[in-house]
DNA sequence: GCCATTTCCCTTTTT
DNA sequence: GGGAAATGGC
């Protein structure tokens, strides 16, 4: 670890170990870098055990990061702990699990798991369901647990009003029904921690005398629970270190308290303050466009983020009539680009839904692009591996009613919902749970013939069992596949593509399973522990990448999950009014601007992510839910500094769409007529076969079969000015002004000295000569080493040509290629 | 108890 | 437009 590779401030809250500290941290300003470095400080330097430190994240991917990160700097990094604030609860509540009232093998129930107790919840209790929703019940319940509030609070907090008298009361209900079921929800895992460093002091000693010095990453999405829970825990050395950014909150939808950084220095008293406000990730361009729009917030800390670095491309606007033309812009804005010997891996496309995954990708896939996508549905949650793990579950913890009732009809073995009520009626009068309930067999007098049944299931899970404490995972999964007959029934009525993708989801499944039992000393665990483990690892790993990760792909991901990633080339989508910022917030149009400002801190977070290219695309149409939907541009586009700002292609030819920087009049763009819908030059430019036909082959041939490779007869860049044909619909400019907008720029930027700004010819050029001239040779990750050939100044950026020596020829911008001197 | 058809809800984000 | 849950006929 060598510390001066640090800025100042950086190093300062690397030396600053001990008391309270808050680093508010700025978007790439490097705080992982100084989260690791001071661990290996305070290991190196300090002499502290790794033992007494805690890292606590918010995410897995994060904690692994971190974990990792940590290692390479320092030998005895892995003994930290570093966890995220779940699965860290969930070890010490196994620890202490008696003394909250469970055993250690309390199951953990996913969203759904908790919906289907809630609906049971709704039957017995006649629910109204015009009324009430479980969904939002259940939220209720989580609002209610994030701030540390018992059933009998709310209860309390409800004195007349009905309604919240009957949340509270199912809230009861649901805590004793979890209870039965040894099972916790996510909010659980935290509440019940606190409780438990609240009423055992024994429990709070072991950890807060062991944690000596603490530190939790993005801190500004904490809840009041966590707080709580962070506190008590730093109690003890006060050596606690948040980092985190308020501009970067955005997950106060699921209970995070903006306050707990806001107010950090006043809770805990004597707290130092360090800002780290240089940005070591993004062009100015693209900083200073986060800048414009972020400072449209009110409440915030206050920083300033500034950046040595270039001063980079514009922000590229791309207009689209509907959500398919924006999908194929945005795949053949890539296919351009990646002409230019980019790496998939340098592309990110943001979107505020994952129900705007499904165009892009599709027409990702016509384009011959690879990509993944990150979030949509979790792969845990789809239905033959719920199934599967049910049956694990079972095994380890057969209170868990509600994953004993999700299998014990599945595959059908004719034991259906009225026998299961009438067991369940049977536990219930008894005090029993379900399974001991199975167990009386033939002596539930109201169970009738279906005894047989039920005698059956559970001799085969008692199989199981036996075989669970003596077999690896994957043996006992391939088991109950085998004696269930599972994969015959799930395909059932299916076609071959749909097996298919089972078998492909269960096969990963196995693969998930490998790894796991790779990773852990299978040899001295007992299988039944392992087992527990990796029951555990999966409900507390949302990870859904999906797919297989190799080779060089486009990541498709939420704005959410892009937090703390970043990618030399970033598109945000669907930059719509209604989408993004979303209906809900901008409905609410009341004094409470919180929820608008916390998208625009998505909108903050997104743009931050790119390093040297943004684009961001709308489309005037689209359907949401079925309906056709019109929208103006997003709000946050208009906030963006005009100077900071291009619109780059045309082939949207709407009159009105609303731009408020512009004028919402109608705008033609310089460089290319108006053309209407029924012209009989496609709109679409971007190279590809017919979009139907395309279409149907891609319907047609499966995903194994691609049409024509992305990108033919895409112009390279920066030419639109010479020949606008070439600049159609997704046609990329990287030399920013150029080509297009001149009549644009001066309407979208008035009174700002437009029409130079537009001209390549200008004074307005790339501030340097390049660093680099014919006959230098080079050396790029990707391509290895190369002679360059050629340089031209191409206005904002030179061009280089680079002769590779193994990959042949390239073309690259300076500003966009990591090309060094060798 | 099983299966096909209809209905519903969804879409803000996730540990 | 789509996937899961509820309904109703067998």
């Amino acid at each position: 670890m060598n510390i001066t590779e640090l800025n100042d401030m950086q190093q300062e809250a690397v030396r600053h170990t001990d008391g309270p500290l808050l680093i508010i941290a700025g978007a790439g300003s490097g705080k992982t870098r100084v989260l690791t470095y001071r661990i290996a400080y305070l290991i190196e330097e300090c002499g502290v055990d790794p033992y007494n430190i805690l890292a606590i994240t918010f995410t897995n991917k994060a904690a692994g990061e971190m974990k990792e990160r940590v290692a390479d700097i320092t030998p005895t990094g892995d003994h930290v702990w570093v966890s995220t604030f779940h699965s860290m609860c969930v070890r010490i509540l196994r620890r202490f699990a008696e003394s909250v009232g469970f055993t250690r093998d309390f199951a953990i129930y996913d969203t759904d798991d908790c919906k289907s107790v809630m609906k049971e919840l709704f039957k017995k209790n006649n629910v109204n369901t015009e009324y009430y929703k479980e969904r939002g019940v259940l939220s209720a319940i989580s609002a209610a647990k994030d701030e540390l509030k018992t059933p009998q609070d709310l209860k309390q907090e409800a004195q007349s009003d009905f309604k919240l008298k009957t949340i509270a009361d199912l809230y009861e209900q649901y805590q004793d029904e979890l209870k039965r079921n040894n099972a916790m929800d996510f909010d659980d895992l935290i509440f019940k921690t606190v409780m438990l460093f609240k009423e055992d002091p024994v429990a709070l000693e072991t950890y807060a005398d062991r944690f000596r010095y603490i530190m939790v990453d993005e801190y500004q999405d904490t809840n009041t629970s966590q707080f709580q829970l962070v506190s008590l825990l730093a109690g003890k050395w006060r050596n606690l270190c948040v980092v985190g950014d308020d501009d970067q909150s955005i997950y106060k939808f699921r209970g995070a308290n903006i306050e707990n950084i806001l107010s950090f220095e006043r809770v805990f008293d004597g707290a130092r303050v360090i800002k780290l406000e240089q940005n070591y990730r993004s062009t100015s361009m693209i900083l200073n466009a986060a800048n414009s729009v972020i400072k449209n917030n009110g409440r915030r800390k206050g920083k300033s983020l500034w950046t040595g670095n270039e001063e980079g491309d514009k922000v590229s606007l791309l207009m689209y009539d509907n959500a398919y033309q924006e999908g194929e812009g945005i795949a053949s804005t890539i296919a351009g680009i990646l002409r230019d010997g980019y790496s998939c891996d340098d592309f990110a496309v943001l979107y505020r839904t994952n129900a705007q995954s499904r165009i892009i990708e599709e027409k990702l896939l016509i384009a011959n692009i690879p990509y993944r996508i990150y979030g949509g549905v979790n792969f845990y949650q789809r239905r033959e591996i719920k199934d599967i793990l049910a049956y694990l579950k079972v095994l380890i913890n057969p209170s868990d009613g509600q994953s004993l009732r999700r299998i014990i009809n599945v595959p059908r073995r004719g034991i259906g919902q009225t026998s299961i009520d009438r067991v369940q009626t049977f536990a219930d009068r008894e005090g029993i749970s379900f399974y001991e309930a199975l167990k009386t067999g033939k002596d539930i007098p109201e169970i009738g013939n279906a005894y047989k049944k039920t005698d059956k299931f559970l001799e085969l899970m008692e199989g199981f069992k036996e075989a669970a404490a003596e077999e690896t995972i994957e043996e006992l999964v391939q088991r109950i596949l085998d004696e269930t007959d599972y994969i015959n029934f799930i395909s059932s009525g299916l076609t071959a593509d749909e097996i298919a993708d089972k078998q492909d989801n269960i096969d990963e499944l196995f693969s998930k399973i490998t790894d796991f039992e790779s990773g852990h000393d299978v040899q001295e665990d007992d299988p039944l522990s392992a087992l527990n483990a990796f029951l555990e690892e999966v409900s507390l790993v949302a990870d859904t990448e999906s797919g297989e990760s190799e080779g060089a792909k486009v990541s498709l991901m939420t704005l959410h999950s892009a937090k703390g990633l970043e990618f030399p080339v970033v598109f945000m989508a669907g930059m719509e009014d209604g989408l993004f910022p979303s209906y809900m917030a901008i409905s609410i149009v009341d004094e409470d601007k919180s929820e608008l400002e916390e998208e625009r801190r998505l909108c903050y977070v997104g743009i931050t992510r790119a390093k040297k290219k943004l684009f961001m695309t709308f489309a005037r149409e689209r359907l949401v839910r079925g309906e056709r939907h019109t929208s103006r541009i997003s709000r946050f586009v208009s906030e963006i500094e005009p100077s900071l700002i291009e619109r780059v292609n045309n082939s949207y030819v709407g009159d009105d769409f609303g731009f408020e920087n512009a004028g919402a009049s109608a705008i033609s763009d310089g460089s290319e007529p108006a053309s209407p819908a029924k012209e009989e030059k496609p709109r679409w430019r971007g190279g590809f076969v017919p979009k139907n036909k395309a279409k149907f082959d891609f319907m047609s041939m499966g995903s194994a079969k691609r049409t024509s490779p992305a990108g033919a007869g895409f112009k390279k860049t920066g030419e639109a000015h010479a020949s606008p044909d070439t600049a159609g619909s997704g046609g990329y400019v990287s030399t920013s002004g150029t080509g297009f907008g001149k009549d644009f720029l001066k309407e979208f930027n008035p009174g700002a000295g437009a029409s130079k700004a537009a001209d390549t010819d200008s004074s307005y050029t790339k501030p340097s000569t390049s660093k680099f001239s014919a006959g230098d040779r080079v050396s790029n990750e990707r391509f290895g080493d190369g002679t360059v050939t050629n340089v031209e100044d191409k206005g904002r950026d030179n061009l280089l040509t680079v002769e590779f020596d193994e990959m042949g020829v390239k073309k690259m911008f300076e500003g966009f290629i990591n090309l060094r001197k060798i």
